[in-house]
DNA sequence: CGTTTTTGACCGGCGC
DNA sequence: GCGCCGGTCAAAAACG
């Protein structure tokens, strides 16, 4: 193209001299166009050498991440033919499905929304530290994988452990057969408010105060999802129990209090609320670090806000290289803001997919358009899951005010968006129960069974005074699901996008790197220890019979449906799908993506936070 | 009867 | 210092 121009110009002073050739008095602008002549093909000359150089670097990107799939191919398949071998020797179930995806799973894509393996000021390693890493000993990179597998944390915060940490826990792993048992650990450094710390120093013995002074520097970093969901609640995997409720200032919905009690120790809250503009968005703040195993079904919501997290500590405290196009915006709320120009590589992101055995790649994700903010006492970070990418920029709209009073918010756009990476467009589709493909289902609407999800009760929006959003106006056709086709094709585009194998190779860095650093830093993989995940499966599809039939133990999070206040909405973008039974330890690599759905608001805010139907993963 | 939800009271931070 | 506001507590109510 620029060649082309310059071609043009140069046959253009070609053709003038030799028109104006003979004139003398022409002479000087003969001379000129020399001159221009000479400065073209010196331009083009620069050009050529810079399409050069971006070759090499496009070659050499592309190399370096061919390297780095062979090397981690060849770890996953030697940890298969371990776990082969482990298998073997426990179990003689053997999923024919899986046995059957297998042979597709190169064509399979697995989304990672972050590893809990937090390095603070080294979030990235390079290319040789990754090679090192890889050739570390088969037994801890047995312990990586086995963290990679056993659950997430809901990281808000940078944790420096020394390392080691990582290595002592691996090798106190629960039992598969407790693997929701609360598991005697340390607490982790969490970020918490002073007032909140002297509080949990008054009631929970297990408190530290050099954590707690800690966390006292660590001021409240809060997640804020909004997802257009018509249940109370978003399912995320834990168990939560409300524990008050409040009108705040600026919005009628009721604000309502739950923390987390798959550990009665375990310090998480978060605060749901609809969003006063559009009743049909839920907005869902997370805070605070589970202390926990999480349940695997957990990991999808714990791993974005922490990798959400991630980039809001990433961006406000630490430098790191994925945020070297950080750019200054205008403030807001009085507080300094600051607004990625491009698309944000998270690092240290966490791979929930338990799916060592296979032969999937975890690249990273970007969050387009998104923007962070960086000074102020509470910041809070904002996965907007509603909004086009436009949207997410404009900050006043959110009225929230628990971001709204004294936090400017940080909006991150997961809908839909040609223009961006990993952003599908949403096309109508009924999403397949029995979906064995990779796909990302982004703006997918879940196929409810209210009859059988909701233990044959009135479903909440049906009840009195609840609030009825499902009308065509919220719910437009196209926004319901999405083609199997759109989504195959889509998948393709994704792995073809240059950008993805960037992330990929980037991703890779990390998912190898960071196990090998002896969890330092990485408290993320040292406290998501879900034992016998290696065997679970997640599965959040509501309307999914197997799910609906299988047999869970008690104590499982709530993934299932509420037997009290309906239906739930599940964390709308990462939903990990798998047919398997849940205790054959046969994974699929299969990734469903659900958008939520869009929806009636609770008949008072007020959810239904744990449930009543608790199916355990085992 | 145990667990969960509801809801008014209370506390602390912040702005004026 | 006062009032507003967000957040939490805890007794009562509701639920299964």
């Amino acid at each position: 193209m620029e060649n082309s121009i310059l071609g043009n110009s140069i046959k253009e002073a070609h053709t003038q001299m030799e028109s104006k050739g003979g004139d003398e008095e022409n002479a000087s602008i003969d001379i000129n166009k020399e001159d221009k002549l000479i400065s073209a093909k010196v331009e083009m000359g620069e050009v050529r050498e810079e399409n050069g150089k971006l070759k090499l670097l496009l070659t050499k990107l592309v190399k370096d991440y061919q390297s780095l799939q062979m090397h981690f191919f060849d770890i996953l398949q030697q940890d298969q033919l371990a776990g082969a071998n482990i298998n073997e020797a426990t179990t003689d179930q053997k999923d024919p499905i899986h046995e059957k995806n297998e042979e597709e799973l190169a064509e399979l894509v697995s989304l990672c929304l972050g590893r809990s393996t937090f390095k603070g000021d080294q979030p990235n390693k390079d290319v040789d530290d990754e090679k090192k890493d890889i050739s570390t000993s088969k037994s801890d990179q047995k312990k990586k994988d086995k963290n990679f597998d056993e659950g997430l944390s809901l990281g808000l915060d940078i944790r420096y452990e020394p390392a080691g940490s990582l290595t002592t826990e691996a090798t106190n792993l629960p039992s598969p057969a407790s693997s929701f048992e609360e598991v005697k650990e340390e607490e982790p450094c969490e970020i918490w408010p002073p007032s909140k710390v002297l509080r949990t120093m008054r009631t929970r013995d297990n408190s530290n105060n050099n954590e707690v002074s800690q966390q006292s520097q660590m001021k409240k970093a809060r997640v804020s999802i909004r997802a257009r969901c018509d249940t109370p609640m978003m399912i995320d995997g834990c168990q939560w129990r409300k524990y008050g409720q409040k009108i705040a200032k600026g919005n009628p919905c009721p604000r309502a209090y739950y923390r987390c009690t798959v550990s009665p120790t375990c310090p998480v809250r978060k605060q749901v609320q609809r969003c006063v503009e559009d009743l049909s968005i839920l907005v869902t703040t997370y805070e605070g670090t589970h202390n926990h195993p999480l349940p695997i079904s957990a990991t999808a919501m714990a791993s974005t806000t922490c990798a959400a997290a991630s980039m809001l500590q990433s961006g406000s405290s630490t430098s790191q290289p994925g945020l070297d196009r950080i750019s200054s915006t205008a403030p807001i709320s009085g507080a300094s803001t600051t607004t990625i120009a491009s698309n944000y590589n998270f690092h240290g992101l966490n791979n929930f997919s338990s799916t060592h055995q296979n032969p999937i790649v975890h690249p990273q994700f970007y969050f387009p358009n998104s923007s962070i903010s960086t000074s102020n006492s509470h910041p809070t970070i904002t996965l907007d899951l509603t909004a086009p990418p436009r949207i997410s920029q404009n900050f006043g709209r959110f009225s929230n005010p628990t971001t709204s009073r004294h936090y400017p918010t940080t909006s991150l756009n997961f809908s839909s968006a040609n223009s961006s990476p990993l952003q599908l467009p949403l096309v109508p589709q009924s999403p397949n129960p029995h979906n064995t493909t990779g796909y990302f289902n982004y703006g997918t609407v879940p196929n409810y069974n209210r009859n059988q999800s909701n233990g044959g009760k009135q479903p909440f929006f049906d009840q009195p005074n609840s609030y009825n959003y499902m009308n065509d106006q919220m719910m437009p056709n196209s926004q319901q699901s999405l083609t199997a086709e759109t989504l195959a094709a889509a998948t393709k585009a994704i792995t073809a996008n240059p950008k993805f194998q960037t992330a990929l190779a980037a991703a890779l860095t990390n998912f190898v790197g960071n196990g090998a650093n002896g969890g330092g830093g990485g408290g993320g993989v040292r406290e998501n220890q879900v034992a016998g995940a290696d065997n679970s499966a997640l599965c959040l599809k509501y309307g999914d019979s197997d799910r609906q039939k299988s047999s869970y133990t008690k104590n499982t999070p709530p993934y299932t449906t509420s037997s009290q206040n309906g239906i739930r909405c599940a964390p709308s973008y990462l939903i990990k799908k798998s047919n398997s039974s849940l205790s054959n330890g046969q994974q699929e690599g299969n990734l469903v993506l659900f958008p939520p759905l869009p929806s009636p608001a609770s008949k008072s805010g007020s959810a239904s936070p744990t449930d009543k139907n608790n199916h355990v993963l085992k």
